[in-house]
DNA sequence: CGAGGCCTTGACCGCGGTCAATGCCCGTGG
DNA sequence: CCACGGGCATTGACCGCGGTCAAGGCCTCG
């Protein structure tokens, strides 16, 4: 199974998609690289493109007055986006590679123009969309309900990940705590 | 044009609908009504309905310990569920009216069963969520980046019917705040 | 008129933020 | 091979915002 059919088959099962199907979507689809830093997707900016990561990390934070909150992490089989330019507004965050990075890059103009008559698309787009609004719903439920250190200990069990492949001043801000509250909490555990 | 036509417009352009795919689309719906301290929807527990607002107002909130935060507030023309129950999953929220309400209600199985061949209820139903993704969006980015204050003004100008129709206990943890705080703050702004 | 709901106000205090210094690891160049 | 510098994490000192607890005011409704 290639990356294409793989990365689709996140979403739906090709086992159940004629070849016809498939090949509609993977028209808007192609491959792209990218190197440690970059960063495809801009505050502020428009951008017409996703990108679903085969190998590589990145992150997403937006910025204020030199001080940045970071939103989200993606890692392999994970998708790079912006929702609202997939609403066809200005990004609100920016996306930055943390490693070099291998991407199946996504026709967003294109593939939305396709869902519009064709239901595969249609359902490929909208499982997507759940599950980044579970994530959402997720993310807010702990910022809203657990203390700080709760939080941490939710990512150390779920998403041990993201403490090794993410330095800790970004994990700081997605968990809603200064690098140096992350760090003492992390030294209590440590005891 | 009656309040089923009126709901799905909000969506999709029923005028570029024929007049089978709109009765495909109100077999789905009934007529409810609710009285003040409803809960339709309850924190732990499975349930195959969302309602549409025609009059009235709601509330969503989850407890733990006795302790509640609130998640959103929902008016006329807006939509209460649980995103998780659509996804075949317990509630993680308990809704609650806050006035008497008349609604219309929505058969999530029946509708999402649908969705699998009919293309005009699948793009109904991504817009939905579209649309409540965007709010979690813009309710994450104001906790994440907004003091208590500013989170404030943010509401009294761009929904202020949230102020006047919506007890300021509940409001608080909607904001993030204890209801202390933010009655200091509103004595703040009357100077 | 009394009770209860809701909002406000006051006093206190602790969590966690800021600022600043130090430690540690690693890559680079002399 | 060692020395230096930069990036990141840790630790300490300080302090203020906002939370908790408690009391008081002000409605509405029975």
């Amino acid at each position: 199974m290639n990356e294409l059919t793989q990365f689709i088959n996140r979403y739906l099962h090709t086992a159940q998609l004629d070849e016809r199907e498939i090949n509609t979507l993977t028209n808007y689809f192609s491959f792209t690289n990218f190197k440690k830093g970059d960063r495809p997707i801009r505050q502020t900016y428009h951008h017409d493109f996703a990108y679903y990561i085969i190998q590589g990390a990145a992150r997403s934070y937006y910025s204020k007055d030199h001080l940045e909150v970071n939103t989200w992490f993606a890692f392999e089989q994970e998708i790079v986006a912006s929702f609202q330019n997939y609403r066809g507004k200005a990004s609100m965050e920016t996306t930055e590679f943390l490693e070099d990075s291998q991407c199946i890059k996504i026709d967003l103009h294109k593939i939305a123009k396709q869902a519009e008559t064709s239901n595969v698309t249609n359902t490929f787009m909208r499982r997507i969309i759940e599950e980044y609004t579970e994530f959402l719903e997720e993310r807010l439920y702990r910022l809203q309900f657990s203390e700080g250190m709760e939080r941490y200990t939710y990512i150390l069990q779920n998403e041990p990940e993201l403490i090794q492949r993410v330095p800790l001043t970004f994990l700081a801000s997605y968990l809603g705590m200064s690098r140096e509250t992350l760090s003492r909490l992390r030294a209590r555990i440590a005891l």
